[in-house]
RNA sequence: UGGCCUGUAGCCAAGCGGUAAGGCAACGGACUUUGACUCCGUCAUUGCGAUGGUUCGAAUCCAUCCAGGCCAACCA
């Protein structure tokens, strides 16, 4: 899955197939990924994608992308699309195929008819309300349904019109025949089948019935010869009935599943069903709006696939809830960002400086790494005058101990060139600072000063003649709540992960930018301490510029 | 108050009866023409949710308790 991670890493689901391996299991290692097409992709599908897929590879098996498309009212071919886009781009190539759980609805059918005609499922008449009463409660066991012995006959006639379509959305249900009593809610009676006369993404009107997850996903399992099937942990009690659809289809080659905890990031909403919310009420501009944690928002800000593959691994996979730090992640594209990305000098928020011995008129050029880490990548000229931008947080009236830029009647290093002096403070009618004049010690010209004396600050700096101006847009993190550390004490903020808490959701900002890049040069950057990086494979965590204004901000 | 799952540092996490890996964060310091990077150091001193027990020896086994997660859709 790129260059960078070739190490698979290691995690508990290795563990139990080496031990099914231990145990002589002779079979190919078979996985799947297997998303609903009813939202993008996001960072905490990284992680699913990320354990199916580097199983597959660990064993020299077979990845598959399966879209699990058997609720037709939520499902969408814009989803479908962008789902393969996202598993692409982070090189989870799926070398099993791509299917679709829908293409089985046929299998999913007969074996429905098969298990009825063995008398291990029926239909049912129950009304929603009337089902719920008779499923008991967690502490309560349920009650037969009044339908639950009907002959085989009448049951296989039923299903049969049901399919015809010959009754209304909600009349019938087929369910399994197993267990009103058991202490797991998923194996009293579960409903397999349900009437519902919809539009289909891709099966269009073909069906008015529609296989129900349970029942379906353990047979599209066993028909693409999946071996571990890898779930979240929400999954955990559907297990038993995963196993009971697949022993009593009577499937030769059984596959089996197996739970993980799912991703979470603090300050960061994961849930699909809130993010679907977001999109849909006008709050981002879309699903790739830069504040959203999606995997094509988090491509838009910069973030690079094998970053965030790098996360995933650095989080870890085990079954105990957890939050895990966003800094992680920002860790991880920074590391990455910092060996790679070409670099540029890029001013936020100006204040001039005017070197008060450059002759007017006069410019010069000077060489500047585009990556001191990285001798390969070259240097460019970088222009520079008598009139110059500085970042205004790069001078200090008053310096704080420890120190290192301009100050006062102090020297600093303009990176790659001169040394200067800070001389004299101009002010406007309200005392701000405006500019600052300084003198250059016109020996240093980017060597060190031949006196021998330390200059340690390094600041950035473009000529005003020459800087490129450009839209900056700023933000932090992912989502953030608003003094998410003050809650009240043992509370959990995720409780407030919740629509009316995004309200207060922070805007994007525009603002302006200068740079020593090219016309027109795209180019996002990254602060990280005094630099900035490039370009359209950089990404960013703390801030971000772009120079082109190539997303909305509302 | 039924069942299943989980509980190791601020955040993740390894550990699977032989004396607490690693990463992120944090804090010192060195280096530095990016206060970045890099480097060095500190960071669970009988402590692994708690309490008992078994054992020569327990984070690892047993019991009980506590805390958190999931489950009562004709969603996935």
């Amino acid at each position: 899955m790129g260059e960078t991670n070739t190490d698979l890493g290691s995690n508990f689901i290795y563990d139990i197939i080496d031990a099914d391996i231990a145990a002589g299991f002779d079979r190919q290692i078979h996985t799947r990924f297997p998303p609903e097409p009813n939202g993008y992709l996001h960072i905490g599908s990284a992680k699913a994608i990320w354990i199916s897929y580097s199983a597959a590879m660990k064993y020299n098996g077979v990845f598959n992308l399966r879209y699990d498309d058997t609720n037709p009212v939520r499902e969408d071919d814009e989803y479908v699309k962008s789902i393969e886009d996202d598993l692409l781009w982070l090189g989870a190539v799926p070398n099993g195929g791509v299917y679709y759980g829908s293409d089985y609805f046929d299998q999913c059918y007969d074996f429905a008819l098969q298990l009825i005609a063995e008398g291990k499922a029926y239909v049912c008449d129950l009304t929603p309300d009337e089902m719920r009463e008779y499923r008991g409660t967690l502490t309560e066991p349920g009650k037969n349904s009044p339908w639950r012995e009907r002959t085989v006959a009448e049951n296989l006639d039923l299903f049969r019109r049901m399919k015809e379509g010959e009754f209304e959305d909600g009349a019938r249900t087929v369910r399994a025949k197993i267990d009103m009593t058991s202490s797991n809610m998923n194996m009293r009676d579960p409903v397999i089948y349900r009437i519902l006369h919809a539009w289909h993404h891709r099966q269009e009107d073909k069906w008015c019935i529609y296989p129900m997850y349970d029942f379906a996903h353990p047979i599209q399992d066993a028909l693409e010869g999946i071996t571990h099937s890898l779930c979240s942990i929400e999954f955990e009690n559907h297990r038993p009935l995963y196993d009971w659809v697949v022993d009593n289809i009577g499937f030769e080659k059984k596959p089996h599943q197996y739970e993980f905890a799912r991703l979470n990031i603090t300050h960061t909403v994961m849930s699909k069903r809130y993010l679907r919310e977001l999109v849909e009420t006008g709050k981002v501009d879309g699903w790739d709006d830069p504040r959203m944690p999606t995997l094509s928002a988090l491509r838009r800000r910069g973030y690079t696939p094998s970053s965030i593959i790098e996360f995933v691994k650095r989080a870890g996979v085990a079954k105990a809830y957890s939050i895990v730090d966003i800094r992680l992640l920002e860790y991880c594209i920074r590391e990455e960002l910092n060996a790679a990305a070409p670099r540029r000098m890029a001013v936020l928020d100006p204040i001039k400086v005017t070197i008060t011995n450059y002759p007017e008129g006069k410019e010069e050029t000077f060489p500047i790494a585009n990556n001191p880490l990285e001798e390969s990548a070259g240097t460019r000229e970088v222009t520079f005058g008598r009139e110059l931008y500085v970042e205004r947080e790069d001078f200090a009236e008053v310096p704080p101990p420890k120190w290192q830029r301009l100050r006062p009647d102090g020297e600093v290093r303009l990176m790659g060139a001169y040394i200067v002096r800070c001389n004299e403070i101009l002010r406007d009618e309200n005392g701000n600072v405006v500019e600052l004049l300084c003198t250059a010690d016109l020996e240093t010209r980017n060597n060190t000063p031949v006196d021998g004396r330390k200059v340690r600050g390094t600041i950035h700096w473009v000529s005003v003649a020459h800087a490129v101006e450009g839209k900056a847009c700023l933000y932090d993190n992912l989502f953030t709540l608003e003094n998410v550390n003050d809650l009240p004490e043992g509370e959990n903020y995720l409780d407030y992960l919740n629509p009316a808490s995004l309200a207060e959701l922070p805007a994007c900002k525009l603002e302006a930018c200068m740079a020593d890049a090219k016309p027109g040069e795209r180019f996002q950057f990254v602060r990280m301490g005094y630099f900035c990086m490039d370009t359209k494979n950089a990404g960013t965590f703390n801030r971000i510029v772009q120079l082109k204004d190539s997303f909305k901000v509302k």
